[in-house]
DNA sequence: TCCATTGACGTTTTT
DNA sequence: CGTCAATGGA
């Protein structure tokens, strides 16, 4: 059989790591270096030219988006159906399996999947429960203990240090917690991996059936495990299982999450005669942005080595702006992203990167007011919206009402006369008998604990459910979404809120049947049983959607590095490069190893520009309400000074206190701004106020703007046109 | 039950 | 400074 084209659009090392017979491969993938070619050609190869069968294959990768990418790009390649290869996520395949075994696994077959947001009221109840005290126990940590404890594999009982009060305390939560998921038969992220591992774990026949099935294992962002995915990998492939890993250390930077960059060191040591593959070539960026992120990263200790280089040009020099403010950081950037799209190039090739999500303010801020139009990830997703999961949650209820977290969502949603005081009441009976809020709802009312008119609006309540639950069974997905709206009038909720959010609402609602209408089941969710509503329930928990409905056409694109991460753009904006916010403070503070993943990070952002890097920062920057003199980040002194483009001198004069700051090198003198009369910090004198310092412009011509510091006076916004201002 | 004021807090996020 | 959540008065 010809397989050329399996080969012929490879390099020497991807070739090697596609074609490898045999045993383990570890590939050391870089930035930009092929990654998912490799992987897609590997499942190619092995099904085509080993003649493994695709059921025999399971592979895996940490986000939907990149398992649909990998489905897609394999179909293209091999021409047929890739329907009953096993492609998806961690959770996505564990979920799966406990659908499957749901008996083995000790769930209720109707389980349904607690969303982080669920998870954390839930535990915010058990804490109130509990007679804690809420500030000085946050559900936020509670959310926290529990998912590390489970990310490394263990339940309250395994838990040490319990002569840790702090501990103590947090394993009493977590037993509490998992009493009501139990009862609810409810599941969070962390538990489904956790159970799949436990379920083959217990069930020994299980796992060597899978064992035998799934011969090959591919693993996607290999340096992005956590202890339980890496120990659920070995378990599945035992003695005889082939494992095909993909990874880089330099881009590991969730470490903070759980993830084991260790991992990659661990395969090598826990599976016999791996093969590692590096692969260094770079067919994104230019030359001297390679030069400059391999600079950098060679700061950090813990690595495996590797090099990217490119057969590409050198290019521009990373410019560097550095910026009176952060106001005038966002005008530099806006500035340039116009200039670019003034070239004739498209908008959606600009990025703008920051390392926390509140920096996106001023950049929209200044983007909306030159017109140009912009995109921001990482906002809310459409299932996570209130209104979305409101709504949900009636549909939960209906498929199983002992899902005591949907329930408390909306038993008084629209308002029903069901207040706290008798929900409290209710929890409090339900606690007591060890029963789900639905059950415990039903003995109340059955030996009439409660005062009349709670009774009738409980009793009403729980009448809705069931008269739903019966009638609604056979109906389409979609109708059973629009009837759950209907007769719950969840409408009524949101019709006193101001006018544009209700719209908002409304809109989101009707998207949602929509959805519901439009969904057709998986394949593999049939496969394993699942019914229509459990298929989309789950669907929407575990992906929830584009981050922005909106349309994709010719934004720029703002986010940050941690989502940048897997994207490239031919313009790249790093901002914010100074020390304490990039590498961020309480990076630099904490210690084991912060602030190299912070370093990595800053190779990630470098690394997604494939034409233009500029990396910019404030001198001064407000934060929390005051104003911060910042040095520029320390990762700018540690790549070489050559290849970076200073594009403005800094302010010599003007400034009241000068920061401390080492000296730097002598500057290249740059483009000074020219199209406003003043230089940010330069000094000006007015005729009433006297002198004073330029701080920031707004807008344009004769309606330009400008805020000057007076000293006698303070900070004043002026209209230029008739402020009469000299240069002092 | 609802809105408005007050107060605490401030890194990164997918599933 | 800006956001979000919780509390308290009408």
């Amino acid at each position: 059989m010809d397989v050329s084209h399996l080969l012929e659009e490879l390099n020497e090392p991807q070739r090697e790591a596609v074609t490898a017979s045999d045993g383990h491969v570890l590939v050391l993938a870089g930035a930009g270096s092929g990654k998912t070619r490799v992987l897609v050609h590997r499942l190619a190869w092995l099904i085509q030219v080993e003649h493994v069968s695709p059921l025999g294959v399971l592979a895996v990768t940490f986000t939907n988006k990149a398992a649909g990418e990998m489905r897609e790009r394999t179909g293209n390649l091999l021409q047929v159906s890739t329907r009953p290869l096993w492609i998806g996520t961690f959770h996505g395949i564990a979920h799966r399996l406990l659908r499957m075994h749901w008996k083995e696994a000790g769930l209720p077959e109707e389980f349904q999947i607690l969303d982080s947001e669920d998870q954390q009221r839930l535990l915010r109840r058990i804490i109130r429960d509990e007679g804690m005290d809420e500030t000085q126990w946050p559900a936020r940590q509670a959310q926290w203990f529990i998912n590390a404890r489970k990310d490394e594999g263990e339940r309250p009982q395994h838990i040490d240090h319990l002569d840790h009060p702090v501990t103590a305390t947090w394993a009493q939560v977590y037993r509490r917690y998992e009493e009501y998921c139990n009862r609810g038969g409810l599941v969070d992220f962390a538990e489904l991996l956790l159970r799949a591992h436990e379920l083959w774990l217990e069930h020994p026949p299980l796992l060597d059936y899978y064992r035998k099935r799934l011969g090959h294992l591919l693993i996607d962002e290999f340096q992005d495990t956590t202890a339980i995915q890496y120990a659920w990998l070995r378990m599945l492939a035992g003695q005889t299982g082939q494992v095909f890993v993909v990874g880089d250390d330099d881009q590991s930077i969730y470490g903070w999450r759980g993830a084991r960059v260790e991992n990659v060191q661990h395969f090598v040591r826990d599976f016999p005669d791996v093969r590692t593959v590096r692969l260094e070539q770079n067919y994104r960026s230019t030359g001297n942005i390679l030069r400059a992120a391999n600079a950098l990263i060679a700061h950090n200790q813990a690595r495996l080595g590797k090099e990217l280089w490119t057969d590409d040009p050198p290019g521009q020099p990373i410019q560097l702006y550095a910026a009176f403010n952060e106001q005038d950081e966002a005008r530099f950037v806006v500035d340039r992203i116009q200039q670019w799209i003034d070239s004739g190039r498209r908008a959606d090739e600009a990025a703008v990167l920051y390392r926390t999500t509140a920096q996106s303010r001023l950049f929209e801020e200044y983007l909306l007011r030159a017109n140009i139009p912009y995109r921001v990830y990482g906002g809310q997703r459409f299932f996570e919206r209130t209104e979305v999961k409101d709504a949900l949650a009636y549909l939960r209820l209906l498929h199983n009402p002992n899902d005591d977290a949907a329930l408390e969502r909306v038993i008084n949603k629209p308002a029903r006369a069901i207040g706290q005081k008798t929900v409290t009441l209710l929890r409090e009976q339900a606690r007591a008998a060890g029963l789900t809020l639905w059950q415990a709802a039903g003995a109340a009312l059955a030996q009439g604990v409660f005062a009349t008119r709670a009774g009738t609006a409980v009793a009403g309540f729980v009448r809705l459910i069931e008269s739903m639950r019966e009638r609604m069974q056979e109906w389409t997905l979609g109708n059973q979404m629009q009837g759950v709206i209907d007769e719950s009038r969840l409408v009524d909720h949101y019709a006193k809120e101001p006018q544009e959010r209700m719209e908002t609402r409304f809109e989101n609602l009707r998207e949602l049947v929509n959805a519901a209408d439009a969904f057709t089941m998986p394949q593999d969710d049939a496969d394993a049983g699942l019914n229509e509503l459990q298929s989309f329930l789950s669907h929407a928990a575990l992906e929830a959607g584009e981050t922005q409905g909106e349309s994709w056409d010719d934004c720029v694109q703002l986010m940050t590095m941690h989502s940048a991460k897997g994207l490239e753009f031919p313009l790249v904006f790093i901002a914010g490069m100074e020390d304490g916010l990039f590498p961020h403070q309480r990076s630099v503070e904490e210690a084991g190893g912060r602030l190299e993943e912070e370093r990595r990070l800053c190779y990630v952002g470098m690394t997604r520009a494939r034409e233009e890097l500029f990396l910019t920062y404030a001198e001064i920057r407000r934060m929390h309400g005051s104003e911060n003199f910042c040095r520029p980040s320390r990762f700018i002194d540690e790549m070489p000074a050559k290849l970076l483009q200073e594009i403005r001198p800094r302010m010599a004069t003007s400034r009241p206190y000068r920061p401390a700051r080492p000296a730097r090198a002598a500057r290249t003198s740059g483009v000074v701004d020219d199209s406003w009369p003043f230089r940010l910090g330069e000094p000006v004198l007015h005729p009433k106020f006297g002198e004073g310092t330029v701080l920031a412009f707004e807008g344009s011509g004769e309606h330009t703007r400008v805020h000057v510091n007076f000293p006698a006076a303070g900070a004043k916004w002026l209209v230029l046109a008739y402020a009469n201002l000299q240069s002092a």
